[in-house]
RNA sequence: CGGGGCGUGGCGCAGCUCGGUAGCGCGCCUGCUUUGGGAGCAGGAGGUCGCCGGUUCGAAUCCGGCCGCCCCGACCA
């Protein structure tokens, strides 16, 4: 914001080549995403953005539902106390807490915290609901904010404040628990492909990098245009670690008493800045059609009086059938601004397709169709028939949501290194020339990803799922000797 | 928390070195003419110059303190 010399306020945006991170500030608001507020870290989620978000919760919640979860919601205030109980959590989450310490005008005799993540309250809860197997499972998924007081804060992807759906599961068996943890990761990577035609890779987690207070966490790694990876949502097994701090305990069906398994899984408004990321360009955002509040913006274009209401005439006829075969369509009817300007508008705004309604149009029975991201084998403006433009459109919103996914699968497969890197620095060399994924052979010693951090300023994403393992596994670690496992190495957000 | 940068109409900036009562572009409002890739003309509205204090006849400008925001690093969904 400070700073900016360029014009970006009406013409272009700062080319991603030239500075990625002031051309991604610029696209989240000239797209109208998030503005920032008054409040250190917090942003206003605009319209645009929140209908995004919307979409995105819709789909997922409709996949939990499948799956058998159900919501609920829990305070937005956690007892200090509750928060402290898991040791690892604490440590985990302490530097970040905001705290209430007065109420009512009176200093309150146990602080509260605002809830990062609503583990302790939610498992404290589960303890009273739980007294037999029978009880079990419960899966509850809240759609709730958190906060967590970061020192460095961006737009969508790091915030103090955040959106997110939290998952939090209750199992009588450790087998159930993994399987339930592994399940939602599964959902999380088909909905990013569905939806969001951003393809992650999933696997585990080091120790280093899992969840405070977890057994093991599993998660969804995207890359971004800059090749820097996005962890995109987080399937954590916490095992028993919260059961045994809250006393969730179940008689078993062989009468014995036994801590119950806990899941926690999470996506955040993160995803929307992933999205921006995957599939932005330089003129703009660029929204995938199924998660697009509008699919297709209709401008009716006129001079005259009586040429405008006959466009308009027929801009209405096709955004009412268009609605009749399942697309979201707008019309644009402000008179004052010139098409030019309208065109600029919604490219920034990454609306899929748009449709013009000239006089020329009409006179012929035609309207033009311009997909936001063309089909470089065809032509970038398509002249059809008015029913037939209609008829074709949810092929064509189809055709462009398959094209994003294919295009941010070669980005990922076209940055992935795989079996060329022997050692730390080698990694570091490779990642400073621009690689993104890097797979290499890794002993399981966590002074190797210390070395690697600060030497190549990258992590171990994930440790990946058999099917984004390489062919041949690897024999050595990249900080020397045996190699325990297959790794995947970049530098994240 | 360390390093850097920046706070001046809604947005982007100039003015500050060398103190004299605030200007430009875009946007906004009104009117007319316009509309197939960021329209033109005319008229108009809008600013405690981040905050507090000091120096001075006089402070956007000089001095001191504070606050906020952005970027880079360490920490992180």
């Amino acid at each position: 914001m400070a700073g900016g010399k360029r014009e970006t306020a009406r013409r272009g945006l700062t080319p991603r080549s030239e500075d990625f991170s002031a051309w991604y500030n610029e696209v989240v608001q000239q797209a109208e995403l998030a503005d920032y507020s008054p409040v250190r870290g917090s942003m206003v989620i605009r319209p645009w953005g929140y209908g995004i978000w919307e979409r995105m919760q819709r789909a997922l919640d409709e996949m939990f539902r499948e799956t058998g979860h159900e919501n609920a919601y829990f305070p937005l205030l956690i007892p200090m106390s509750f928060i402290e109980r898991e040791k690892e959590h604490i440590e985990g989450f302490k530097p970040e807490l905001a705290v209430v310490t007065h109420a009512g005008g009176k200093e309150l005799e146990e602080p509260y915290v605002v809830r990062p993540t609503s583990e302790t309250i939610i498992y404290s809860m589960y303890a009273k609901w739980v007294q037999s197997y029978r009880d079990l499972p419960i899966l509850l998924n809240q759609w709730a904010n958190v906060m967590r007081w970061e020192m460095r804060t961006r737009l969508f992807l790091r915030t103090a404040e955040f959106l997110w759906q939290e998952g939090h599961t209750a199992h009588a068996t450790e087998a159930e628990a993994e399987e339930e943890a592994v399940r939602i990761l599964g959902i999380y990577r088909s909905f990013m492909e569905a939806w969001m035609a951003m393809p992650p890779l999933t696997g585990l987690k080091s120790e280093a990098e899992k969840f405070a207070g977890a057994v093991r966490s599993y998660a969804c790694e995207a890359l971004m245009q800059d090749r820097k990876a996005l962890q995109a949502g987080t399937s954590h097994m916490l095992g028993q670690n919260f059961a045994r701090q809250f006393d969730l305990k179940f008689q078993s069906e062989e009468g014995r008493e036994e801590y119950a398994w806990n899941t926690s899984w999470g996506v955040s408004t993160r995803l929307v800045g992933g999205l921006v990321m995957t599939h932005g360009d330089d003129m703009g955002l660029v929204v995938p059609p199924k998660l697009a509040p509008t699919q297709v913006i209709v401008l009716p274009i006129a001079r005259s009086d009586d040429d405008w209401a006959a466009v308009g005439a027929v801009a209405d006829r096709v955004a009412e059938a268009l609605g009749c075969v399942g697309v979201r369509a707008k019309i644009d009817r402000r008179r004052h601004l010139s098409p030019g300007a309208k065109f600029y508008e919604w490219e920034r705004k990454g609306v899929p397709m748009r449709i013009e309604v000239g006089p020329r149009d009409v006179a012929r029975g035609e309207v033009v169709a311009v997909a936001r991201v063309p089909d470089p084998a065809g032509p970038r403006k398509v002249a059809a028939e008015e029913a037939v433009a209609v008829a074709e459109m949810p092929a064509r919103l189809d055709e462009v949501q398959r094209r994003l996914l294919e295009a941010a699968r070669s980005r990922r497969e076209a940055a992935t290194y795989r079996g060329t890197v022997s050692s730390v620095d080698e990694l570091a060399e490779l990642l400073e020339g621009g690689a993104g994924f890097v797979y290499t052979g890794w002993s399981g010693d966590p002074a190797v990803e210390e070395r690697a951090r600060v030497a190549a300023k990258a992590s171990i994403r994930v440790i990946p799922d058999e099917e984004f393992r390489s062919g041949t596994e690897p024999t050595r670690c990249i900080g020397g000797g045996r190699a325990q496992m297959e790794v995947v190495w970049a530098r994240a957000y």
